[in-house]
This record gives structure tokens, sequence and C-alpha cells, in this order.
DNA sequence: TAGAGCCTGGACAACGTTGTCAGGCTCGGG
DNA sequence: CCCGAGCCTGACAACGTTGTCCAGGCTCTA
């Protein structure tokens, strides 16, 4: 079969670039140059003509090129946990409006909560000279960041503080709001209420068992070790665990769940209860209002979370730079029943 | 203050290069570059000066050098609707995975259901050169994509089948899905069905309609148009709408609800009628188990739909063209009691 | 010991774009 | 009629990396 003759430009797997549409309108490299990104000093004629060839051949402008010749990416990366938890998602999506505002593209990538999974991603980033991070941390030490902050790498770390590396934080008021939906538990007349939470070495889990003791020790209480269940994950190791502090010999009267994993299992826990138990949970969930009864929460603002790292990434870029702040949002307690059932003692 | 004279560098945004790395090790430019890439031909002991260097100047190879070079970017886009929602969410954690298994990296963007953002997106997509594309349509006229897939861009769209475009798709049987959840509700006893969803122009929504009536029609009942509530949105009307199916002339004994949001906001509205009302939604909801009744829904596997969609991607990628194919996931029908409501006539 | 062959390392061009700068054109005023 | 000013336009280098190609030094064998 005879194949007709391409020109370079329509050839399969190669692009125009702006010598093809400089050749094929009749003018010079720079002035395609000076038509596709909007600059003065072409006649609308030229312009004209530049545009046709540009829409003929379908041309594209390299971007990596650009970012070669300009230094900047207009692009931002986002690392997290993972995307598909149903916290991430409006975060991720509020950093990219944000990012959008600012003419940025967001990349993001989930860390699956492995420190060399995040190290590997945050690097790839970095290679791709995006113009700065969010992090929400797997790991604890951020020392290999050092090189990109220098060369000036804007960076926010979000939901947890970074190890060893001084930059830009904000997270929830983790302890604040763990010690008020304790205390809420306690001003419901609970006196024995167990806590599940993450691994400790996780920064947001300890500070929300800080909460738990914080308000068990100003209400007076002394907590045994049996009520307290740290570093469960999965779904089966956390209905175990509250099934024992159902059942053990100092049954708890209410449970306060420290994410919303934990949260969820712990519903379908106390669901299958004969006993009415209280409930309180650290994030919110969807639908919670429409359980039986009501889910209690301490609320994060996934989105406002976001939107102020991202925010503060672009202040980085913007302007001068400005020292590294700690910015703690509150949190929300919203009740809706489960936290407010009395002791069944 | 006397400033240290800092080498070019460790200034403040500038970063190392090859070059540096290659003066510092006294080696030359394309020795680091072997080191840095794991090629053959270096010396262990000239490799270890060289790794000295990179490490002592914090050096990160410029993909965007290396890209133009090269002409892969190893990375992929994603535009989705709206990554908050929890659909999305592990749709695109399923395409990272696949991506990630292929040493690629994934930029997700959302269209917020806007066709020109979603042309926006893409374009900004293919600029930056990425390897492939994953859609998943806004708009329903693709052809601007054109030079794209000429010039070797893998792209697969997901979800609905794009506009005028020969090009790879990946969909869930909605016409199916919808006919058996439809033909469910019949089958224990209801004639009067109502349907609310989104506006026909979205395929998803005119699929499920088409089922809904398919269903309908096979069962011998006509359909009135009071019973049917098209391209409403927005929590607001969708509860218009329910309730003046509910209390209309000829008032239904179930609904049908076309997708995940307008499911949510029936279920509030149920739950504030007197008379017991039967619900199949389409695509599951989170703790749809735990509400009494428990929800029917019609499931779609997000996680399926992205990895299927990535691998095609994939394909095509990696090995000789493949002629475009339509693939079309099935549903499940997950019964949890609202479907199994007999009509309260 | 000399020649062949291998292994290591480096010089150079090219990828596609943008900033700099200079040349040519037109137009108005002297 | 000539000159300067001002406006368009294009030639050229540079961004940081990788592929190609060649030079020099080494080892091994005859």
């Amino acid at each position: 079969m005879p194949q007709t003759p391409l020109r370079s430009a329509a050839r399969y797997g190669t692009r125009p670039t702006m010598k093809d549409v400089a050749a094929r309108a009749g003018v010079g490299l720079k002035t395609v140059s000076r038509v596709v990104n909007g600059e003065p000093g072409v006649t609308a004629e030229t312009e004209q003509r530049v545009q046709e060839a540009i829409d003929a051949l379908g041309f594209r402008r390299n971007d990596s090129a650009r970012v070669l010749r300009k230094g900047r990416t207009a692009s931002i990366g986002l690392v997290l946990e993972d995307l598909a938890d149903p916290f991430y998602g409006p975060l991720s999506r509020s950093v990219e409006e944000v990012a959008r505002a600012h003419g940025a593209l967001l990349i993001n990538g989930s860390s699956a909560e492995d420190p060399e999974r995040e190290q590997e991603l945050v690097l790839a980033l970095c290679a791709r000279r995006v113009d700065g991070l969010v992090v929400i941390p797997a790991g604890d030490d951020h020392r290999y960041l050092e090189p990109e902050l220098k060369a000036g790498v804007a960076t926010v770390f979000v939901d947890r503080p970074a190890g060893h590396i001084d930059a830009d934080v904000v997270l929830s008021d983790n302890f604040g709001g763990a010690r008020g939906g304790v205390a809420h538990l306690i001003a419901h007349g609970h006196r024995r209420i167990g806590f599940i939470g993450d691994m400790p070495r996780i920064h947001t889990a300890a500070e929300r068992l800080r909460g738990y003791r914080a308000a068990m020790e100003d209400a007076g209480i002394p907590v045994a070790d049996s009520w307290m269940s740290l570093g469960v994950t999965g779904p089966e190791r956390v209905r175990r665990a509250a099934e024992d502090m159902l059942t053990g010999p100092d049954p708890v009267t209410a449970i306060f769940a420290g994410n919303n994993r934990v949260t969820v299992t712990v519903i379908r826990v106390l669901a299958e209860q004969a006993r009415r138990v209280a409930l309180v949970g650290f994030d919110d969930i969807e639908l919670a209002d429409l359980l039986q009864p009501g889910v209690t929460v301490v609320a994060q603002d996934a989105a406002d979370i976001g939107r102020t790292a991202a925010e503060r990434l672009f202040r980085q870029l913007d302007g001068t730079p400005v020292p590294p702040e700690r910015i703690e949002l509150p949190t929300r307690l919203i009740t809706r029943g489960s936290g407010e059932i009395p002791p069944a003692d």
C-alpha cells in the first residue's frame, strides 16, 4: 500500500513545534512564540496567519521546554495518605481550587501511610520541579527535604507536623477536639469511657489520646488500661477491641473513636449490642445524621484545612518569604444523639 | 552584615545541575548522567565520588529537561468531575496504583461538570505532555482532542462515551443496572415507581432513564409523566421532586434514585414520611447497610472501573496500537431492605 | 613486547521554548 | 529629501538533560 508521505508534524507520535508553525506561516520562530503567549508587537494580519497555522497543525506548546527556560512550572504537589479516604477527597479538591485560582495545576499522590513511599513521591514531584508542596506526612523525618526547601520549593505540612525540619504546618486541634468530645460524654454521666485509636506514632492519634487522658483527668477519673486500645487498625481488630471493652470485667458505657474508620466499625458493633452504649467519633462521616441514633462527632473541616494550607503555600510563592508558622484550626462538636445516651450502668 | 559568598548551587532559588555535580566530583558531565541513571560503564570508585557530590549539593535531576530530551514524561492525566465525590476518590486511587506500577505519576483535575473547564484541563495536561489521558467527559464534543490522539497521546474515556471521536471507553452497564433495579421493585409488587435523575444530556443519566423505561415496559406498566423527574440537581430540587411524587394525584410507592447524591436526599425525605416507601439507588453509598432500613442499591465498582481504564491506557502505551474498544462493566444489585418494602397502596 | 580489544570518561549536539538584541520598515517632521 | 523615532520581526543563545561518538588507557594474548 502506498504510504502517503506525511509532514513531520503530522507523523504518528511527533508533534508540531513552533518551528513547524513558523515555517507554515512563513514567519520567524519568535513571532510564533509571541502569538502563543499573547505578547504585544505582532500585526493583526501576522497574528491571524500564525493562528491559522497553529490550528491547522494542531500545535500545542510544550510546557516542558517552557519550564526549562522559565524555571517555574505553575504546578504544585499534594502528597496525602489515601485519596479514597473520604477525608482527603474534599481536602484535595479545595487545594486544587486554590491552585486553579493561582493558575497552577495540582499533582497528587497517595503515600498509603508508608514513609518510604512518601519520600519517593515527594522527590518525584521535586524532580518535576513543582513550585510548591503540600504534604500530609507519613514518616516522621523530613530532613530529606532540606535541599528542596533551600532551593526554594514552598512547603506546607498538613494534619501532622514535619519531622526535624522547620516549615509551615496546618493542623486541627486534635487535642482540644478529643478533650471536648470526651468531656461531652463525661457531662452526660459517663465515667467508664473507652478509647480506640491509631498507633500513637501518628501525631494525630497521639494528640487525640492525650485529649482523652486530659478530659478524664480533668474529671478526676482514673483510666483503666483495658479501656484504651491503641494502634489497632483494620476493621477486624477494631471490632475485637470494641467487643473486649464492652464485655470485659470493667465494661465501658461509652466509646470515643479516634478516627472515621474506627467510628464506622464501632457503629456496627454497637448496633449488635442489646445495651445502649454512647459514642463520640473524631472526624465526621457521611449520613451520620440519618443513623439511629445519629452519630455525635468531633468534626474537622477538610476543605478548610486544604484551603488554608494552599493559601499559605501561595503566600510563600507570591511574596517575600515569611517565617514558618504553625496554624491550628478548631474542631466542632456536632451532637446528633449517640453522644448523649446516658450510661446504662 | 558580611554576606558569605555562596556557591551558585546553594543560592536561594537556584538548584545544582549535573554540571555542578561534575565540577565538584572532578568528572565529566556525562559521567554524572550515567551515575544518576544507573547506566553501566562507571568505576565503583568514580561512582562513589559522584554520589558524594550529589548528596553534598542536594542535587535532584530536572525532569523537565529530561522530558524535553526523551519525549516521554512518565505521567498520565485524569480528568474527573469532582474529587470530593465519594465515587471518584476510589476511582482516582485505583488509576494511581496502576500508574505507579508502570512507573508513572498521576495528575488529576476536576472539571466540575463544566465542558469548558474540562477542555482547559485536558489541554493543560497535553501541554505538559502527559503520555496518556483518562477522561470522564463533562462535555459531549471531544474533537478538540483529535490532534492529541494523532500525536500519540493514549486516551481512555470513562463513565461516559466520548463525543464525535473514536477512542477507548470504559463504562458501567447503566442501562442494565437501572433496568434490573427497577425490575427488582416491580418484582416486589410495585407499579407506581418514581425516577429521579440528572439531566439526560449526561450519558449515564440518559442510560439509567432508558433502563427505567425498559423495565416498566417489560412489565407492561405505562409511565406517568409525574413519576419522572429529570435534570434535577442540588438537594433542594431533589427534595421537592421527591415530595411531589409522593403526594401527587397518582402517588408513587417506590422511588428509583439515579445517582448517589439523589439517593442521599431521597433517604432524608423518606425518613420524614409516615408511609413506608421503597427505594433503590444507583451507586453505592457508605454506611448504606447501617441505615434503617438498609438501602438497596445498584452498585458500580469505582475501583474496578479505574483499574480497567488505566490498564487499557497502558496497553496502548506499552505495545502496538490496538483499535478503540468499548468496555462495559456489570453492575451489582445489593439488597439491604429499602428495595424490598412492599407497596403501601 | 607489540597489537588487538575492551572499558571508562568526556566533548558535543539536540530536544522546544523564551529573553536579548539588532536590523529593517514606515511614518512624520525638519 | 533626509533623518530619527518607533514599531515589527527574526537570529541567536541558553535552559539541563541524554544520545552519539571518539579518545585514551588498560588488559590480555601471541
